[in-house]
DNA sequence: TCTCTCAATCGTACATCTACGATAAACGAT
DNA sequence: ATCGTTTATCGTAGATGTACGATTGAGAGA
């Protein structure tokens, strides 16, 4: 399906861009990628094995998962060795609250 | 896929539950949605008509995803005659934003 | 070098999503 | 009663998502 590439604010108020907006919350529609996101937040960073051993799925799975959320660009990962260590993208996280916000559902928006 | 029921924050935080911010974020992660929701949020309240002149889908479709999102419980739809008129769940949508704090997202949140 | 560990990728099965046209159901108007 | 309008649902095809085990590849250490 496609849509068309204008803005649907007016022109004064910030971008707002439905696809991008969608594929963070598609990324962020799954149980277990809420839970990596919610313990990448806690714990900061760690590897992928943090992660297996915390959630009842496979490290293929896991793995799967995470290249979901990176490819969403809520999460990075850099190899050490034949570890891979991996963190929430702050900068993407904030454009994420930025644009749920924009969308006129934020409790501290101008709205209320 | 089963998931422990336990809260993955710890005692003292409000209850945050990954399944249901789950389940409304994958509601929101299709364009089309997002768009819906921006739509109402702006026209307050609408028939299921203007959203199928908005986007550029057959009826049906359109039918298909404000069923989700009434099913996520983001839009509520009231029948008048033939017709139903859909507005959003001001409540949900609340409950939404304050997932996305308790995420650790916020940017007003007490990470920052 | 050989082996061990860690993580990514492959292959695959099954489920769910997304889109459409066709049809049905509810109601107002003639 | 019949017709037109509006919306929901059905049936379906094709794409995408989710899970697993098996395999591969990269690097550390013996």
């Amino acid at each position: 399906m496609q849509f068309k590439k204008q803005s649907i604010t007016t022109a004064k108020e910030k971008e707002f861009d439905p696809e991008s907006f969608a594929s963070m919350c598609k990324a962020l529609g799954h149980p277990a990628r809420v839970m990596i996101v919610n313990y990448l937040n806690r714990i900061d960073r760690c590897l992928c094995g943090d992660i297996v051993d915390l959630l009842p799925l496979a490290q293929s799975t896991v793995s799967q998962h995470l290249k979901c959320l990176k490819e969403a660009g809520l999460v990075k990962g850099e190899v050490e060795g034949p570890k891979t260590c991996y963190c929430l993208d702050k900068r993407m996280l904030k454009k994420f609250t930025r644009m749920v916000a924009d969308l006129g559902l934020s409790p501290h928006g101008e709205k209320q």
